[in-house]
DNA sequence: CTGAAAGCGCTTACAG
DNA sequence: CTGAAAGCGCTTACAG
């Protein structure tokens, strides 16, 4: 089958040149000690034979793969693989390699079975857009491996992280529903244990609150727990006219859904997402969001990444909220 | 700074078990020949000293590193990273892991610089959204790494992969823009040497021949390669008032445009796209598209990728036209 | 400035 | 059924 195109080592790089496998190594990777006539002798032999390293030989004698970690939910919400795709391609410029891996939808967090599948691949480096669940922390600080909780609040575990201020923003959101006039208010969230959610929650009540009014009980929801029609019965059924949903595709299935019963979103009621999707993706903007900067954000998070596997591991402090966020007006909002 | 957490190899296994490594190494990997004994034994001490094998040692001694790349450009459109996550979790889910690979906006084709990258990774298949370089399909042919062309037609190069039958596709929209009634005809694509962008095109002006009509040479438009802001203004100059778009994001992109310079799609004129993003997101239907049953064309990339990698390379026709598009109405184009 | 030796952690023949 | 040896392709000490 092969057309005698035999695999290329660096034994025969150095027998090409009559060099030995060390000093041939040494050249490439640019070590101190070698004249400019092996260096050039070098690169000549390796460009005829076409030579390629072998990343996995070379990480498994020296102890850097030069590979990072990305832990996932999926990559379908553009929040996702908007930021991914800023984070890797930052990555690769400096010559790590990204390696997926996702949950496989079993749990909003980090679990043995992920860790062990992540390790085995020996990353300098891991960046986790999911937070661990609670007996990892430990294993995963042991593991002495540079791991970052991108866009989750990392304090709670004394980790390393980047994130935005979620009550914040959804303080931003609420004010914005009772500006609009919007009176009976409901929360859509994604699932009761995730902080972000519960964080976003959070400040939408603040908002409520100061208005003298609040959430009620029986107007949150979350909808990786519970049926989705029975919710937006409910929601109809009870009149809610401002809802603040944990995410832009939240905001999105619910629309259509209304859609579907006759109602429209910046009509017959306000909706409010987080992500500002539709800005990432170039699309007219419909849904009023809320933006965290996204674009900057991801860059901090590949920057901080970089930071880590050039070592400066422990002076960094352990967390920073680099960003406020701002509110996005769109359509779904009535006009004020 | 290490609690004496020392990295846990075979040998450890071996010397707590009193086996040697070998026969460790033929339990964990179930190869024949071992009592259940000796297997207790080493699941065990395994899960006692919380074993993890390095697999860029066993990639590295048996060849095969349970790696595939994936070659892209972005993840910016959901086209992309929605049939990513599903064809990775696939992958995931037989012990593959994905690495990432983009060409960082160098150009749409796979080049030299990243085929190396990726070949030092020595994944067992590649699984790439671009196209190959024309010098690039004998190099990629002689690498003898299973490689899949996704989305794209392959048969130019004689090369495996999947791909929809686009010029089928572009017939479906042109059809449909005619039937709304439009008759000054535009097409927007991306590049203009990229096949899948022709053939839409092609496609397209099958449909207007039938009709007696042709799509004029100035009303052609590749904007990787012009001006947008130009482009728009001659649409309006010319009172075109049907627009073909290569893709959902552009359509979006050229509906905000026209917003802003108070023009309305579906009202003053129809846009179709293609991809069919806003289902994939859940996103209410606004655009016209063309859908190429991307979950399931996903699906069927990663299940050849498996078929590649179990073995059966030669067998497989080069080439497979698996679906057929469908237009999927919506409010960009005049209800008829 | 260059080379011979050792070894990273596995798996693969091969012996017994 | 189990083990001792060799080796995957590199890089890292260490000698000279």
């Amino acid at each position: 089958m092969a057309e005698g195109k035999k695999k290329i080592t660096l034994r025969d790089i150095a027998e090409k040149t009559g060099l030995s496998v060390n000093t041939v190594s040494r050249v490439l990777n640019k070590k101190p000690y070698y004249t400019k006539e092996v260096e050039e002798k070098v690169n000549a032999a390796c460009k005829e034979l076409g030579y390629i390293v072998d990343m996995n030989a070379s990480g498994l004698r020296s102890g850097s793969t030069k590979t990072v970690a990305i832990l996932y939910d999926d990559l379908i919400n553009p929040y996702y693989s908007y930021t991914t795709d800023i984070i890797s391609k930052r990555l690769e410029e400096k010559g790590y390699n990204c390696i997926m891996f996702s949950n496989n939808d079993r749990s909003p967090y980090v679990d043995y079975e992920l860790m062990r599948s992540v390790m085995a691949r020996k990353p300098d480096g891991i960046l986790s857009y999911l937070e661990p669940a609670a007996d990892m922390v430990d294993f995963i600080k042991n593991s002495e491996i540079p791991f970052i909780i991108f866009g989750r609040d990392g304090t709670q575990y004394g980790m390393t992280g980047l994130s935005v201020d979620e009550v914040y923003g959804g303080r931003l959101a609420g004010e914005h529903l009772l500006e609009c006039g919007y009176r009976n208010i409901a929360y859509v969230g994604s699932w009761h244990d995730v902080k972000v959610c519960l964080d976003r929650q959070n400040g939408l009540e603040q908002a409520l609150a100061e208005k003298g009014l609040s959430l009620a009980p029986d107007h949150v929801f979350y909808i990786r727990e519970q049926d989705f029609g029975q919710m937006v019965d409910k929601l109809l059924e009870d009149n809610v006219d401002g809802i603040l949903c944990f995410n832009d595709m939240i905001a999105f299935l619910l629309t259509e859904a209304l859609i579907e019963r006759g109602k429209h979103a910046g009509e017959d009621y306000g909706i409010v997402g987080f992500d500002n999707i539709q800005q990432m993706m170039r699309m007219p903007r419909f849904l009023t969001t809320v933006d965290a900067g996204s674009h900057e954000f991801a860059e901090e998070g590949a920057d901080m990444m970089l930071d880590l596997l050039s070592g400066a591991e422990e002076e960094r402090e352990p967390f920073r909220n680099t960003h406020k966020s701002f509110l996005v007006k769109g359509r779904s909002t009535r006009e004020i």
